[in-house]
DNA sequence: AACTATTATAAACACTGTTCATTAAAATTA
DNA sequence: TAATTTTAATGAACAGTGTTTATAATAGTT
């Protein structure tokens, strides 16, 4: 009769809605301060309805966790483009830096909560969005082998060493350890205190460290 | 009359026994489970007799993080009596790993959390801690490049670098990430799906990466 | 002993995630 | 169409959170 279909749509709706209002709210005021309360609010229910569509709000991170993905990936679209390997890898490297500034929430969400994790977890699930988003990183370190770079390296250890790299001055970063570092920044000359100078030219300095493994 | 000193005394005392029921609940049970009522508890003290001592939680949790952060020098220590600069080097990134996943707490704590920082940033202060072992490392990589090492590269720069894959490395693993990625792990002959052993491999393969640029 | 300054606390405020019995609405059956 | 069953939504409550404040207890001074 299709009434069931309408309804089926509708209950898919909602569902969606909330996600959208708890993504909002989300990069609006962070996560702290995103409550199920809220959520509701925002979408005009009441809390209790929101754990009819989401068990809890792992869940509802979790959701979240898999749309932030899908961005990132969708940022590093842009590498299929280029036909060097170490070009695309550099250009993988940018996307990703670009990425966890413009987006530090859901780069947080993606990559430092811990809760997305452990749902995945507890549904004895597999990581499917970072084994796609690492992939991409190995294979393209792959083609930088075949180019002659990172002879004698096994190519997983590696890419896991780049991507750790990257992590690393963007967490280093959003987390405002940086913003507190006297030495690192007003004692160079070329920096003048500057934090926002110091990741890309971090970056830079990694990139001729790669640049080097050059047989 | 001596009454003012002993009072005076018996004022720090408390802040410290505050401190160090806080310290042990946070190892304990983690830094979310560990709420003002718990700490007053285990003192047997009220709740608002903490506000006495500490403005908020926040600063409490500034104090853990200096605290550990001490810790963490003290992890250094056994660099010193290493002569060679780059096994120093070396050392170096060993004792951090091993204290990241020996105290995953304190870790979070000092370089992933944000709180502390924001308590540094309240008060205009500068993160005196972070700088004294970014200096130790800064010291360490400047000796390498007397010794023929890293010829070329401004220290800060290489420096941050090193800490950002350091850090990166310890990150991902403590935050359950790893667990779930299974084209990291399993495709691997060597490793065996265990993620135990893709870190220190990583590392190893990242000491490689430096050393090979000498000269 | 009386007064004052310090220290401690109970109670409350405004929140949080989550559960559950109850109610309202829609779909199905008689 | 009326009665019944299934589904969806909610108000209220539970147990917790950080924090503030007026009040009470204690200690020190005059």
């Amino acid at each position: 009769m299709g009434t069931a279909e309408r309804k089926e749509r509708h209950k898919e709706d909602l569902k969606k809605d909330i996600l959208t209002a708890a993504k909002e709210l989300f990069t609006e005021k962070g996560f702290e301060a995103t409550s199920i309360r809220a959520i509701a609010e925002k979408i005009e229910y009441s809390p209790a309805t929101i754990y009819l569509y989401y068990k809890d709000k792992n869940e509802i991170v979790h959701a979240l966790h898999q749309d932030g993905f899908a961005l990132l990936i969708q940022h590093f679209s842009v590498i299929n483009t280029i036909a060097s390997p170490f070009e695309r890898l550099k250009a993988l490297g940018k996307a990703y830096m670009q990425f966890a500034f413009e987006h530090p929430d859901v780069y947080q969400l993606i990559f430092i909560m811990k809760e997305p994790m452990e749902h995945v977890a507890k549904h004895e699930d597999e990581w499917h969005e970072g084994d796609q988003a690492f992939t991409l990183l190995l294979k393209t370190v792959e083609a930088c082998q075949q180019d002659g770079y990172f002879k004698g390296f096994e190519p997983i250890g590696l890419s896991f060493v780049i991507w750790s790299t990257m992590h690393g001055l963007c967490t280093l970063r959003t987390s405002g350890h940086l913003e507190h570092m006297t030495v690192a920044c007003k004692d160079v000359a070329n920096l003048n205190k500057n934090v926002d100078e110091l990741l890309p030219y971090s970056y830079d300095s990694f990139v001729s460290i790669l640049e080097r493994m050059k047989a």
